[in-house]
DNA sequence: CTTTAACTGTTTGCATACGAATGATATGCA
DNA sequence: TGCATATCATTCGTATGCAAACAGTTAAAG
């Protein structure tokens, strides 16, 4: 029997932090981004140009999705003509994405509206303490 | 003109990071939880029990939460049982939110349960570490 | 006192996010 | 070979999350 109340304080409380963190860093980057692409459309863009061509699971993997989830996105960059897909004649369960030609031509533009986000989201800390965070956010992931 | 290839991280982003944070903080949460809540339902209900009783607005800007955001977990709360609302006769508009008693009931074992959801977020750290980044995160929020 | 501005709540549309279930296909091992 | 197991893609249901548009209400400015 537990009669003593518990003192919870929200505002220090990691996880309600990390979502506070997160909805700050998605405005900005939201009011920077090339095109009309959404954080996680960003991802999984940067992860296709880092492999060049993946099936759509294994892309999820290394974007940090649910499959579910990846499929979405991958729909909507497909639509938005920055990404193919097409049968793997090997195994007829994958299905390749790649960049298509307009997505290799902005990934360059991308990646550098995607460092300047990176900054502004840091902004408030020194180089050292955006360093610290880094490490510390790598730790718990 | 810049023809320089961009050398981008994704893996060193902190955007990235925060989100597999989030994401990992979540399983936690949602295994270690008491009921079947989430962490902007548990959130919220907590800024209810600070308040007593808050008009549905303002609940939602002191849970960090979009006005149509907090009216679905507002709704998914009183499907559970957990608050009420009830319509204030000085302001038209407002509607004052508060806790049931069974919601009243569960807070204590909430916030307990908050706290271990934390401690287990946090593991991978030391005291000074988990310290350190609960302010860089507040810095930045 | 009236018009204007500000606040409150609702709804719609789009985009994540994830668990669970399903069906198709591959592959390893008995 | 043949079956158990694993992998892959899809779909469904639930829950955020935000912008924008809307209507009702209140308060402030003139």
């Amino acid at each position: 029997m537990n009669t003593v109340p518990v003192d919870y304080v929200l505002d220090d409380q990691i996880g309600f932090l990390l979502r506070l963190a997160s909805q700050r860093h998605s405005g900005i980057f939201q009011r920077n981004v090339v095109g009309k692409l959404t954080p996680t459309q960003f991802s999984t863009l940067i992860r296709i140009s880092e492999q060049g061509e993946v099936s759509q699971n294994r892309l999820g993997r290394l974007a940090a999705m649910d499959v579910a989830t990846i499929k979405g996105v991958v729909d909507r960059l497909k639509a938005k003509g920055l990404v193919q897909a097409h049968a793997d004649p090997k195994d007829k369960r994958r299905i390749a994405i790649s960049l298509t030609a307009t997505g290799h031509q902005i990934m360059d533009d991308l990646k550098r509206a995607g460092l300047e986000i990176s900054d502004l989201t840091l902004e408030p800390l020194t180089e050292a303490e955006s360093q610290t965070l880094v490490t510390l956010l790598k730790k718990i992931s």
